[in-house]
DNA sequence: TTTCCTGCAAAGTATTTGCAGCCCA
DNA sequence: TGGGCTGCAAATACTTTGCAGGAAA
């Protein structure tokens, strides 16, 4: 999946690359957080127009936004159904890949019920705050 | 589980009625819609405090807030582990009851990742808008 | 040229915080 | 009395919108 010229003829450069920094990351960011990466190789780009754009592609399908209990919204371009682990130390939102057992009983669920889509997200810790915690433990 | 002068010592009436509201309803309101109630038999009752009391009721594990995709936050004083259907048309929030197997599957997924909760929201539509979907359809 | 898009700034929501005073233990 | 809690208003955080101009087809 890209986003280029030749997709679609409502073209912007600031479109395809606000999607490119959003497709080549695994880290959920917030609204906030790609302008920031965008800023670094188009000084010029708005807040406004990342907004605009991330909420585009979450109406086009191309994105899904994350629901977080943390105040701001978290993006990704990944829109294949998976989940996500919100970390209770850090605030930070990784993937969390469903057992096989899960996958299925989630699939039985929206289809019995014509629901047409979930977003599921576990508590947890991160892979960093784990490690952190697991290092503390051992001194 | 009640809310009362005799639990705790940091007692305000304040707090009891947020709490009696919160708890009296099936609705996962937002804070607007439970200080509106709130004013209903305490007019003077501000919005801040209602904010605070229902941080603290989260915080203190009396009360969830379910992340919906809505902008404000809703709460439930129902902290037993259930689900939620947000209503594409409306936005209300609705329970959704698991089936055992996605019951069963949750729980295994929480005990063998060491996750301490999650957050599990359908979208779809509520049983208001299901209803006037199919009248629609008759018609 | 036409249409859709952008940057900027202002406006809009949702929520939190500082402060002086009040209420309960 | 003292600590915690309140109302108020200001402050913050996040997001959306109006507008005039700019880029793509």
């Amino acid at each position: 999946m890209c986003y280029n010229k030749s997709m679609r003829n409502n073209y912007s450069s600031q479109r395809e690359l606000i999607f490119k920094v959003l497709s080549s990351t695994t880290c959920h960011p917030t609204a906030e957080w790609v302008w920031e990466r965008c800023r670094e190789s188009m000084p010029s780009i708005s807040k406004a127009t990342v907004y605009r754009n991330l909420a585009g592609l979450v109406k086009s399908g191309r994105a899904i936004e994350v629901a977080g209990k943390f105040g701001s919204s978290h993006f990704d371009a990944r829109v294949q159904p998976h989940n996500h682990v919100v970390c209770r130390v850090c605030g930070a939102v990784e993937d969390s890949f469903p057992s096989k057992e899960l996958a299925l009983a989630l699939e039985h669920e929206l289809e019995s019920r014509g629901y047409d889509g979930y977003g599921l997200t576990f508590e947890g810790l991160c892979e960093s705050c784990r490690q952190k915690r697991i290092s503390a433990k051992a001194q």
